[in-house]
DNA sequence: CCGGATCCTTAAAGATACTG
DNA sequence: CAGTATCTTTAAGGATCCGG
């Protein structure tokens, strides 16, 4: 998404489908494997791990295993990942002031045809 | 990409390949079919069109068609498409200031492998 | 010049089953 | 519990040709 911005053309993992979302599972703390499965409803173990891997490579997460039975792995946002919600915040911010215009848009111009 | 607000789930086409450059191309006022596609290095007519069309839908720009020989179509961002703005620059204001972080973090992690 | 129509490729994601 | 392995699906995007 932010690769909009001229000046950069790397390819951040953040306008794809989960990285968002499991930034704003994170946000209150560090949480287990399942315990982001669960909030987001529907990912596979395959997708989640892809997603989990790809944040931990580019910086904006820690995962951390303890050796123990059953296993325990927990994930936490680092300050990078962390920062990410001041964008996300603008983004949601704009969502709350013009969703519905954009929606009445989209609803007048399916009546019209 | 905004769809990570959790109450707000409406698939709006900002997160995709294209809108938000497109919008960057209208920042400075109408443009062409043509006047798009040259920026946009690489955008075949059909994608392009697709993109235009579902902005226009979402009332994120007008399409004018002017009835000449031979044709002209001026694209133009409305009041709510430049209104996105505002949240894209967050996210270009993210990328100035953290992305070197993150290329320092996958690049330390290649070559930790 | 501005696209519509058609076909094709590919990368993300999902389904399912299995393991240390 | 926290994944891995394999297979299948799907939708975005691209290539190419054609028409008003």
């Amino acid at each position: 998404m932010f690769t909009g911005c001229p000046p950069v053309a790397a390819p951040i993992r953040i306008g794809d489908k989960w990285t968002a979302k499991i930034i704003r599972c994170l946000e209150q703390g560090p949480r287990r494997f399942t315990e982001l499965q669960t909030p987001l409803r529907g990912i596979t173990p395959k997708v989640l791990t892809e997603s989990l891997r790809a944040m931990e490579r580019d910086g904006l997460l820690t995962r951390t295993a303890y050796q123990e039975i059953p296993p325990r792995v927990e994930y936490e946002l680092t300050d990078l990942g962390r920062s990410l919600l001041e964008p996300m915040n603008a983004g949601c911010e704009w969502s709350r002031r013009h969703l519905p215009e954009l929606i009445a848009a989209r609803d007048a111009w399916h009546a019209a045809s």
